[in-house]
DNA sequence: ATTTGGAATTGGAGCGCTCCAATGGTCTAT
DNA sequence: ATAGACCATTGGAGCGCTCCAATTCCAAAT
C-alpha cells in the first residue's frame, strides 16, 4: 500500500479512500491510484482492514456434513441473503462430530466473524456454553433441542405426524420408526412419530429402532427388522438417506416396496425425487429457511438482544412412489407380513 | 489482551507466549495467565495474530456446488490431510459459476490464505490470469483444462474409455454421450468417449449431445433421443448426478434400463450406489485426490517452484444394474429400438 | 483584497497481536 | 566472590490498514 501511495504520488490515506471507493476523492487521483495499484498487483490485506476497521462483514457458517445435499440447500439460501447484505459467508465442516463443531464455532469467534449459522449442529445446547453468546448465533435445521438460542426449523414433530397420518390413512398400522440417534432432531422427529401413533389410534403399537442419519446406519435396523417374526408394514426414517440405505437393504432381502413395505423419509433432498427411489419424504423449506437465519442475524445485529427467537416453518408430505397400502388387511396382528432376508 | 496480562501481573508479551504455549514459560505464570485469559473470556485475535505472524496458517478450498455429494468427498480428503499438518481449511462456494469463482479467489488472496485448492472448478485458465499465481494453487478434478497449474485429477479419458470399452463388450454400437457442457472436465471425458469408440471400431456412430452437469439438464435431451427414429443402445452420461436426471425421464417414458437402454454414469458418488439407482459408473478416488492436492501444495509451500505438476490417478468402472447387452443384436442399424415418450 | 466555506488531501494514532533484542534473575564453575 | 551461562520475562517496534482531526487548496462571497 505504501508502495502504491508512492507510485500514484499521494498519501496511504488516499489510497484507502479509493480502495473503499470513496465518492469524495478527485476522479484524476483515483485514477492514478487505480493504475498504480494494478500495476504493482496491490491487493487490500482483509486482515489488516479487517482489524483496523473492527469489522469483517463476515458470517462463518458451519456445516454438519458436506456430504448431504440438504445442507448444501439450506447454504445456498443462506448466501443468497448475506450476499445481498454485503456479508461475506465462509463455511467450515463440522464432520457429523459434535467435538470438531465446537472447535469450528472457536474458530469463527477467533475470525471475529460477526454472526455465526450452524447448520445441522449436533452440539447440544449446553456444550455450547458462552460460546454461543460471544456473537449473534442462529441454528438452522435443529430447533427445538435448542431454547436458548435463536433457532430456524421446520415443524419436525409435525412433519412426522404428517408421515404418520399418511401412511396411517394408507391402513398401516405396524409403523416403525428408524431413529436419528445422536442427531439433535431426532428427539422432535421421534415425539411427533409417537404423538402420530396415538392420534391414529395405534399408540400401542409405537416401535422406535436407533439407527443414525446416514446410508450406512440402516443396514444392521433392517436386517434385525427382517429376522423378526412379525415385522411391521411401514417404516417411517429419520431422514432421506437413512431411507435409501433401509431401500437398499430391503431391496437385497427381496422385499418389494411399497409391496411389501411402506418407506417415508425426511427432507425432500433431490435424491429422494430420483425417479427410481421415488421416496415420499417430508419436504422442509430449505431456501426459505437460509433466508431466514440470515435476516434473523442481522436483526440482531443491529436490535440488540431480546428473548430468543424460533422460526418454525411448515413442513409438508411430499407422496411419491414408497408408500402405499399394507400387504395384508390391517389390524391383524402377530401374522408374518414379510419374509426374512 | 491488555487486560489479561494486566490481571495475572505479566507482560503482554507473556500471554502471547502463553496462548501459543511456548515450552519457556515457568509452571506458575502459565497457570495464572491460563486463568485470567479464563475469567476474563478471552479469545485471541486471530487476525491480529495473522496479521503480526505474516501467516495465516490456512489452505482456502473453493468448491464448485455444495449439493454435488461428489465435492463433499473431495474436501474430506483435503481437510483430513490438512489438518493433519496443523493447517486450517476455510471454504468457499463456487455456486457452478466462472465469475463467482473469480470473486471467491480474489477473496481468498485478499483473506491471505496461504495455498488454495480449488474443487472443480469452471474457470479457464486463462480466465484464471496472475490470480492464480498469487498463492500456491492447486486444481482438483478438472485436471486436463489447466497445463500451467498443479492439477490433481482422475483420468477422465481413461475413464471414459472404461465405460465405453464396457459397453462396446456387451454389444453395443450405438452410444451416445451426454456431454458436460460448459464444465470444464467435459471436454476429456468427451474425447476419452471419441477414442473408445473408435477403439471399439465404432468411431462413425459417434454422437455427442450437449447436457450439462446437473439432474435437470438431463430431461430436454433425453426427451430428443426417444423422439428420434433410431435412438441409442446405450447412453454414458458426464456424471452421476445427470444420469440420475436421465434415469428419472427414461422411467418417465417407460423405457427400461438396462433393458431397452443401458446407462453410465461418472464419478460413483453415493448415489450411484443406492441400490434402486444401481448406476453402473467411473469411480474416482476422492479421498485419496483431497490428501494429494494439500501435499501438492505443502510442497510447493516450501519447495518454491519448478514446472506444475500433474498427478493423474486411476479411475475404476464399477459395474452395476443400469448396463446390460442392447435389446437388438448389434450391427442392425435404422431399426427403432425404443418407443417415444 | 480579504474572508469564508467546502472539498480534497494528509499525517498520525491505533486496531490486537508477535517478535526481537534487551533485561533481570538464578545457578554453576572458577 | 565473580564471571559466565542460561532461563524467564519484558518493552517496544511493526504487521497493513482505517479513521479522525488537521491541513491545504480553490472558488465564491464580501
Amino acid at each position: 500500500m505504501e508502495d502504491v501511495a508512492e507510485r500514484a504520488n499521494v498519501s496511504r490515506a488516499l489510497v484507502s479512500l479509493v480502495m473503499n471507493n470513496s465518492p469524495q476523492v478527485s476522479e484524476e487521483k483515483r485514477r492514478s491510484v487505480l493504475q498504480a495499484a494494478r500495476e504493482l498487483g496491490y491487493r487490500p490485506n482483509l486482515m489488516a482492514r479487517n482489524l483496523a476497521q473492527q469489522r469483517t462483514h463476515t458470517i462463518g457458517v458451519l456445516v454438519d456434513d458436506l456430504r448431504n445435499p440438504f445442507f448444501g440447500e439450506v447454504v445456498d439460501g443462506i448466501e443468497a441473503e448475506a450476499a445481498g447484505h454485503g456479508f461475506r459467508v465462509i463455511i467450515l465442516n463440522g464432520h457429523r462430530d459434535a467435538r470438531r463443531e465446537v472447535e469450528a464455532i472457536e474458530t469463527f469467534l477467533q475470525l471475529q466473524v460477526e454472526a455465526m449459522a450452524l447448520v445441522g449442529p449436533r452440539v447440544a445446547e449446553d456444550d455450547l456454553g458462552e460460546i454461543g453468546t460471544a456473537a449473534p448465533c442462529v441454528i438452522v435445521a435443529t430447533g427445538a433441542a435448542h431454547p436458548g438460542i435463536d433457532t430456524i426449523a421446520t415443524d419436525g414433530r409435525r412433519g412426522s405426524e404428517l408421515a404418520v397420518e399418511h401412511l396411517a390413512a394408507l391402513g398401516h398400522k405396524r409403523v416403525v420408526h428408524l431413529d436419528g440417534g445422536a442427531n439433535v432432531s431426532a428427539a422432535e422427529r421421534r415425539s411427533g412419530y409417537r404423538s402420530g401413533m396415538h392420534s391414529a389410534g395405534v399408540g400401542h403399537l409405537i416401535d422406535i429402532r436407533p439407527a443414525g442419519d446416514d446410508e450406512t446406519d440402516a443396514l444392521a435396523v433392517i436386517d434385525a427388522l427382517l429376522a423378526e417374526s412379525d415385522p411391521p408394514t411401514a417404516i417411517f426414517a429419520f431422514n432421506d438417506l437413512l431411507a435409501a440405505g433401509a431401500l437398499n437393504r430391503l431391496d437385497d432381502a427381496g422385499v418389494a416396496v411399497p409391496g411389501d413395505v411402506s418407506l417415508v423419509g425426511f427432507d425432500n433432498t433431490f435424491i429422494s425425487a430420483l425417479r427410481h427411489l421415488s421416496l415420499t419424504t417430508v419436504n422442509q423449506p430449505t431456501l426459505a429457511m437460509g433466508r431466514l437465519a440470515v435476516e434473523t442475524l442481522l436483526r440482531r445485529l443491529s436490535n440488540g438482544s431480546d428473548g430468543p427467537v424460533h422460526h418454525t416453518l411448515q413442513p409438508e408430505l411430499v407422496v411419491r412412489g414408497t408408500t402405499g397400502p399394507p400387504r395384508r388387511a390391517a389390524l391383524r396382528p402377530r401374522s408374518p407380513a414379510m419374509t426374512g432376508p
